[in-house]
DNA sequence: TCCTCCTACGTCAACGTTGACGTAACCGAG
DNA sequence: CTCGGTTACGTCAACGTTGACGTAGGAGGA
């Protein structure tokens, strides 16, 4: 910057003048300062101008997921960083991987570089770290998994009543025994869905068979292990509600394998690309993903802003997509 | 801070000492300073510290992808990070979208905050931009995609020798009439593998039909066009290659529209999830995204540390997954 | 003519931190 | 007891930028 000035005989003031198109610069000297900054190839040091400005913007936002390579957390940082380009923000992403010390880590280092707010998806458990950060006055908006704490905006799908609705339909085709497999139990999500999943089996008037109930199946290979378990009961499930993307693929890794794609029902939480090309295709809660991330992206901007009205728990609903696998009827022997 | 060293009744360097583990601090003082910052709750101002400090390192690399909600960039743009972390460094990520004022922009963002790195996936055409950048310091590296400029490292797969095995392998298996199925024609990576489509045909010793090459196919839906066509000709080809991941599925809808799926042979380029789902099977050729990611984060972490040796061009090599598809005779009629 | 107001600049200090350097106290060796 | 060296601090300025304020010159009105 002062190379520019020198060299467009002003000062470092003036060229801030220029650079930031305030006025106060007459058009010649303006024109000068511009010639002299292509020809230096001058790039403005947007951290040492938020140091000075008295706002203080980083123009740089925190998004802490769980798992960046997960499809339904791309998509969600897609739609965060569609909209805060808009606004000419930049996005600092990181993954989790659901412990707790490492999304304390990426805390911190997003603090340390002083982003102007954070979207996260908090890991399951305690979440101190995120309760520190959100009181020292950095904006906050979850996803996907409320606080534990107050006065923190979140953005979740409707877990609980669509699970119920997809355990109802697989009822309402005469399903008595319907298996649930379960994510985490640790995630709200997981309870969330289980609970939906219990809601329905009462509405339905079914009873409970808890041997039907798995959790805590993280990855497809443990939901694979709890499948094959599940059909060599003795009196084996009619259908499957798998409350998670990779728990849906395993149990799916099942079926085919032991012929039984078109005999057993199947509805999975979470869409994910292909579902429908499968046969049968799966029948699934898909939740509206871009939905989810404009709104945590328009709450989060909006308390950058300074907005302090009371925190909003947003729910964007989800709805079943039929595709086959959740239409199966239960088989007649 | 200051407040930190007035409370811990020591000088800021002092404080600065201790933050840093840096020696010439007595056990006491480390204590009390360390106390005073827990009940302040003080956090280093990075930002601030990278002004400073001589080597003026921001400890923050830009990813600059086409989309990052596509599984491929996802996954780079992940593997990218976990080299990143274990340096403590954070990423920038953004999508270009495959535009050039996207990507230019993006860049002055990035170059506005100073990161020590860019890993960029170039958009197709011109690249005075990303070349301008790399003019000026900032240390590069291309992924997926060469430069057209010189002094810069990257790192691609077998984009032209994948693709000549799978069509070898289709005419080994006696089909004659191979179509080839591509993405926009700027990218190079399009090129590459239709270049690679030519060499197949030639070695194994079948003549060109122009009428069998569609490109400029960007998304699914265009693939889907294209394929109809291609199966409405009168002699219509017995096996396809589609070059490039979204081709591929819009091209597998056809064939299961038209239950072809078991009669005309398909071999794609990029795994996809649930390939090996499918009825039959999606044969592919898989490109190593992690060991391409990784590959690029130890090149720019490297650029970043000084390594000033000529600029390399990695290669990781693809593989052929066979699933069926691609294992598909022609059929008699 | 003189005073006022406005425009187009410049000067200075400060943002939070650290490199360079200074200094006082203490330690061990001769 | 002195002297060189080490340890444990402190002081000062600077990184690149901008807010606050100062000033010179010209325009315009009484």
């Amino acid at each position: 910057m002062r190379d520019v000035a020198a060299l467009a005989k002003v000062s470092t003031k003036t060229v801030s003048r220029v650079i930031n198109d305030l006025p106060g610069a007459g058009p010649e000297v303006v024109e000068r300062v511009r010639a002299a900054a292509r020809t230096l190839g001058y790039r403005p040091n947007l951290t040492a101008s938020s140091l000075r400005r008295s706002d203080r913007r980083s123009a740089t936002i925190g998004v802490l997921f769980e798992d960046l390579s997960n499809p339904f957390d791309s998509a969600l940082l897609r739609a965060v960083e569609d909209r805060a380009r808009q606004g000419g923000v930049l996005v600092l992403a990181g993954s989790s991987e659901d412990d707790h010390s490492m999304q304390r880590e990426l805390l911190l280092s997003l603090s340390a570089r002083r982003v102007d707010g954070v979207v996260v998806m908090a890991v399951g458990g305690h979440q101190d770290a995120l309760q520190q950060e959100r009181d020292r006055g950095t904006p906050m908006v979850l996803v996907d998994r409320p606080p534990t704490f107050g006065g923190t905006d979140c953005v979740t799908t409707t877990n609980r009543d669509s699970s119920r609705d997809a355990v109802l339909q697989l009822a309402s085709l005469g399903h008595r025994d319907i298996a649930f497999l379960g994510d985490r139990r640790t995630l709200w999500t997981s309870q969330e869905r289980y609970t939906g999943y219990l809601e329905g089996l009462a509405q339905a008037g079914l009873t409970l068979r808890e041997e039907l109930v798995r959790t805590d199946l993280h990855g497809a290979d443990l939901a694979e292990v709890a499948a094959t378990e599940l059909l060599d009961l003795a009196k084996p499930p009619t259908a499957l509600f798998t409350a998670q993307n990779l728990v849906t693929v395993g149990a799916m890794r099942v079926l085919r394998a032991r012929r039984l794609q078109h005999r057993v029902a199947l509805i999975g939480f979470d869409d994910f690309p292909l579902a429908d090309m499968l046969e049968p295709g799966i029948t699934v809660v898909r939740q509206d993903v871009p939905g989810i991330g404009r709104k945590a992206a328009e709450l989060i901007f909006a308390r950058i802003d300074g907005d302090t009205s009371p925190p909003v728990h947003a729910v964007v609903p989800a709805s079943i997509v039929r595709r086959g696998s959740g239409e199966i009827t239960p088989s007649a022997d």
